[in-house]
DNA sequence: GACTTCACG
DNA sequence: ACGTACGTGAAGTCC
């Protein structure tokens, strides 16, 4: 049985749970299927079978959720009675490409032997250019079929729109068919419209058409080892399945175009996401060589250091446990050896052992040094020595990151399979990881080119505050200059201590600063981080001011903006649960920065390619990470990529602010800092 | 699959 | 009197 609670695309708050216009929506059965947590005179419900990793208190619905659980009744395929036709002759292929290239606006979808653009094989083309009519090509029997339909691909007298096109263009590249735009994706339009939520199309078509797809279990079966591949499938199984996705499309399309209109959202769409995800799709498609040899000696050295730890370990401890297990850590730590008698626990009762918490009992017991050693090695060799190899492709020896591009509701990139943005870089093991990132051969080195601090430089030209516009212009250390104001001392009396607690101030700043946030991190009084933090308004009155109106704003109109108009929506900013409000309020102060300066290097990254493609070079962008860009150089290349990468970086928008540029090569990642 | 921890910006 | 700095993804345990 279907419950529309599954398709209620977010965690939400239900305001007055006792206001029956709200509640009536929702069944007793459906509100027992969700999980329930009381926050003041709200209820915070979340679907229990949500995949995990959900933010704090997502966000919540309001008025907005009569909107998303209306339809109730979700019409299928039998309801409709759409006009679907396979074609599978090559006679009809070629007749039917001949009526696909006299449209103007196409939507289109490739069935696939599996996921992996680079391993996958082209099994069929589902098109749809009018609502409830929509074809299968099956294209498998024959590989010449495909070709045939190039003309289309090519054709750049043609809007194609697909739901999640960097997919459907990196297996067309892969199966040596080049398409070109105009493109529409219905999956970033979406992620525009609203940033926080899900973007799957199987979701968007309950939500705004009403309509309930056939799933692709009932093709393919469920997940798991049994799962059958497309292969498998005969074509005329498939042509309602993969003819309906198309339609679907095309009537999201539909939806959604005037949206992004209405929305003023065409910019971003257009001239930054689009453009974005056909330089996303290259660079995954690219890869990055990975020196294996190195990482398989570091793991042998991690696994005897591992090995040696543990005894250490037990022999301080005196019993055998997993130390992996944070359970029967705490229970070593604080029954066993009792730690710490007012030991602090998590939410679900266990003792806390993370970092921070072990670091205050390293004094008092040798072995959480080498507990706090062993998880940092444990880490590095399971999360990267031992996982990057496997992840390596056959076809091409490199490894291929995806780049989620509608994930992040501030307008970030997210990094998957592998994660290649949260590399090790901080302590000296970690570095070895980085190390590995190597460049294609020897003809070629690596070049990482970061902002230098982005985002306080956007926060000091949105506020307009001169004193730290000054110091970004004069090339001033931003954290000396920050501490000599806050601490009122002479720029060269700023001590090492002064320069550490401004930066923390810094930070704390574009997260959204907080007395006790502060007061945790520097080790200090709540009173004295509310003194720094006064005195730090004090001195920069404009950024008080910017903070405010920011929060200001989200009040009145329920979202906030960055430079490129990314809008991200705030339901809970006027919500009367205070700590739900505070994390809409920081959400407010941190979304217009943090987005901004994706906004920036999105722009960056397509004037970049633009312009390398322009000029036939032969080097590659390979890698983004939130402030950096990571290229295979191609050494000959190195005076033109170091121009054309400091001038299209720097001078990606115009700001109060410069935007200066730190560049490296070396022939790998770490070196290249 | 929820929870905890930790890697990065 | 609350719980608290922003944004991610992956690995391990344990139910």
């Amino acid at each position: 049985m279907d419950s529309p609670i599954e398709f209620i695309p977010e965690e939400f708050i239900i305001k007055q749970p006792n206001k029956p216009e709200v509640l009536e929506l929702l069944s007793e059965l459906e509100f027992n299927r969700l999980s329930k947590r009381l926050l003041g005179d709200e209820v915070e419900l979340k679907p229990t079978s949500s995949s995990g990793q959900m933010s704090l208190f997502g966000g919540s619905v309001g008025e907005s959720i009569k909107e998303e659980v209306q339809p109730v009744e979700y019409k299928t395929i039998q309801d409709l009675n759409p006009n679907y036709t396979l074609i599978s002759t090559e006679l009809e292929h070629k007749e039917f490409v001949k009526i696909l290239c006299n449209q103007k606006t196409v939507c289109f979808d490739t069935e696939t032997s599996g996921l992996n653009p680079r391993e996958s094989s082209i099994i069929g083309l589902a098109f749809c250019f009018k609502k409830g009519e929509a074809y299968y090509c099956s294209i498998s029997e024959n590989p010449n079929t495909l070709n045939i339909y190039q003309s289309f691909f090519e054709d750049s007298s043609i809007l194609k729109i697909a739901h999640n096109l960097k997919f459907d263009a990196a297996v067309l590249k892969s199966n040596k068919v080049n398409v070109v735009g105009p493109f529409f994706d219905t999956m970033i339009a979406h992620y525009l419209l609203k940033p926080d939520q899900r973007h799957g199309m199987d979701v968007l078509a309950n939500n705004y058409l009403s309509y309930k797809p056939i799933s692709i279990e009932t093709l393919i079966g469920k997940k798991g080892k049994n799962q059958k591949s497309m292969l498998e499938i005969p074509a005329d199984i498939i042509k309602d399945y993969a003819a309906e996705d198309a339609d679907i499309t095309f009537q999201l399309y539909q939806v959604f175009e005037p949206a992004i209109k209405k929305e003023k959202l065409e910019s971003l769409f257009y001239d930054i996401e689009i453009p974005l995800s056909i330089v996303l799709m290259e660079m995954e498609n690219e890869g990055i060589c990975l020196d294996t040899k190195s990482l398989s000696d570091f793991s042998i050295m991690l696994e005897e250091s591992i090995k040696n730890l543990k005894s250490t370990i037990y022999g301080f401890s005196e019993v055998d446990f997993n130390i992996d297990s944070p359970k029967q850590l705490g229970d070593i730590l604080f029954n066993h050896l009792a730690l710490d008698e007012k030991a602090k626990k998590t939410k679900t009762g266990q003792y806390k052992t993370d970092e921070q918490t072990l670091l205050k009992l390293a004094s008092k017991h040798q072995i959480v040094k080498e507990i706090l050693e062993y998880r940092q090695q444990k880490k590095l060799q399971s999360t990267y020595v031992d996982a990057l190899p496997k992840l390596i492709s056959a076809q091409t020896n490199r490894l291929h990151t995806t780049f989620m591009q509608t994930v992040a509701a501030t307008g970030r990139l997210s990094s998957t399979n592998p994660n290649i943005q949260n590399i090790p870089i901080k302590t000296e093991m970690g570095k070895e990881i980085r190390k590995a990132f190597i460049s294609r051969n020897k003809d070629y080195s690596i070049l990482a080119a970061d902002y230098s601090q982005i985002e306080l430089r956007i926060i000091a030209a949105l506020s307009g505050d001169k004193s730290m516009i000054d110091a970004f212009k004069n090339n001033i250390d931003i954290h000396s200059s920050t501490a000599a104001k806050v601490f009122k001392v002479d720029f060269k009396d700023v001590t090492q201590d002064m320069r550490r607690k401004a930066k923390m101030v810094n930070f704390g700043i574009i997260y959204g600063i907080t007395a006790f946030g502060l007061s945790q991190r520097l080790g200090i009084k709540r009173g004295e981080a509310k003194e720094i933090i006064d005195n730090y308004f004090e001195q920069f009155p404009d950024i008080k001011t910017y903070m405010d109106s920011m929060v200001d704003f989200a009040r009145e109109n329920g979202y906030v903006e960055t430079i490129k108009n990314r809008k991200r929506h705030l339901k809970d900013i006027n919500s009367r649960n205070a700590p739900i409000r505070g994390f809409a309020e920081r959400n407010a102060i941190n979304a217009p920065i943090q987005g901004s300066a994706a906004d920036i290097i999105k722009i960056a990254m397509i004037n970049i390619r633009k312009e390398m493609q322009l000029r036939n070079l032969k080097s590659k962008l390979l890698l983004q990470v939130h402030d950096e860009l990571v290229f295979d150089l191609f050494n000959e290349e190195k005076d033109v990529m170091l121009e054309l990468v400091e001038k299209n970086m720097s001078g990606a928008v115009n700001l109060k602010v410069p935007l200066n540029v730190e560049m490296g090569i070396a022939d790998n990642w770490l070196d290249a800092h």
